[in-house]
DNA sequence: TGTACATCAGTGAACGCGCGTTCACTGATGTAC
DNA sequence: TGTACATCAGTGAACGCGCGTTCACTGATGTAC
């Protein structure tokens, strides 16, 4: 049974977290300050530090915070999918990866964009929630394969040291598949995330495309036949 | 025939796009600051106005500099490659934006990664050396649909609203390819820059890929195989 | 060629601002007897 | 149940720092006559 003063320490912490994502929206990570915050939370700025050690653990707090969304919300929306349905999963989660990106474009700048100077986030800390993030976005494409429904390679094989730094890799993604599934596995994910910063941090140009969702769908697509996931009619 | 002050002022100016260049490098773009630029000048802070009216328009200086250095190293890049080779030079192109970035990876991350807070480029100055990179990439593309090397597509066409949003990017580009031949065009760009920025930002992790540039070939021949481009052997 | 004036690069002080972090403190909450 | 002590959230002042930008100025360079 938490005690008051345990129950308003939570409190205090999601409020911090909550605040911190709003300085982010506000000012972007790089001018992120921990005295800001304190004003939002209504605290002199030396109070804060009872909380988070300095201005880094705080953002280690919101990269943590940000990666398990958004993992939260593509794992949600591939599940909302028939499990079968191999492509319609990795459309689903490409479009999560989007949707949650253009909602929230200065946490997925926290995330994905150019680092934030000076920050070098705790690996110890980050790796975790951030693997969950690709392994939720190329879940279906390995399923796909587990379920011999991906189309066989037809490129050639990879270099040697490449198929090396794919072992370790196979490692952490805890399926026993061939280095060409896998490369496709990395070019889903790295297109994915490709085409949202593209959108996000703006290359397009402001108003080049009036429906960027139609777009991104299409690229989606070229990007499933590149895989070799077709859908069954 | 310029005068003794006239040099001066151009040197000057060269000195402060040099130091920019330093201090993105070493602080990044955010943290960039006309004071610590002064000091490197070694220069009272206020004697840089004499040379650019404010923060703003250094970065802005620093901007077009990069686009005009990377717009020209893919353009020679392409042209070291023989003129019917549309694979070799689209391979070329590739790997000049990856060789760049990966040299400057501060001033790359300017350009292509998040935005810097506070700081919005002025279009009317930035644009044209934007574009410039844009076509430089997609030109061995182009190229390759003129000369009618290039398979057909095999997708669904694009919808309505995206088809009108086409119709304003092909008066850029200058060319009356058809809609599906501009929408690979785009993929190619996005996934180009897209595959840069995973591994200039880091994403792949420190010590995940021993030769980035190997993946980076993979994917890049996979990508051809995606657009139709295949080679001629 | 010489002089008077205009231009302009660079100075140094100042304005007003915000930052991260430390530290001794007050006073409320929690705990052990 | 009551008391003595420990814990800990939050205060307010301070340290030392860097920032962008303005402004009146000095003195060298350039130009018109």
């Amino acid at each position: 049974m938490p005690t008051p003063r345990q129950r308003a320490r939570e409190q205090t912490l999601a409020d911090i977290t909550r605040l911190g994502r709003d300085q982010l929206a506000a000012v972007g990570a790089a001018q992120l300050s921990v005295r800001s915050l304190a004003r939002d939370l209504g605290v002199v700025s030396s109070a804060v530090y009872r909380y988070v050690a300095s201005r880094d653990e705080l953002l280690t707090l919101l990269v943590v915070d940000a990666y398990d969304e958004l993992a939260g919300a593509v794992e949600a929306a591939v599940e909302r999918r028939r499990a079968g349905d191999h492509q319609g999963r990795l459309v689903a989660a490409g479009h999560a990866v989007r949707d949650w990106a253009v909602a929230e474009p200065a946490r997925y700048a926290l995330l994905y964009g150019s680092p934030v100077p000076g920050y070098q986030a705790p690996a110890e800390r980050t790796t975790g929630p951030g693997t969950r993030v690709i392994l939720a976005v190329v879940a279906p494409l390995v399923q796909a394969w587990r379920d011999g429904a991906l189309a066989p390679a037809e490129g050639p094989s990879v270099p040697r040291t490449l198929a090396r730094d794919l072992d370790a890799i196979r490692a952490v993604v805890g399926a026993e598949m061939p280095d060409d599934v896998l490369v496709r596995a990395l070019l889903v994910w790295t297109s994915v995330f490709g085409l949202v910063s593209f959108e996000v941090f703006g290359q397009y140009g402001a108003d080049t495309f009036s429906r960027p969702a139609q777009l991104f769908d299409a690229q989606l697509s070229t990007l499933c036949e590149t895989v070799g996931l077709v859908s069954r009619r």
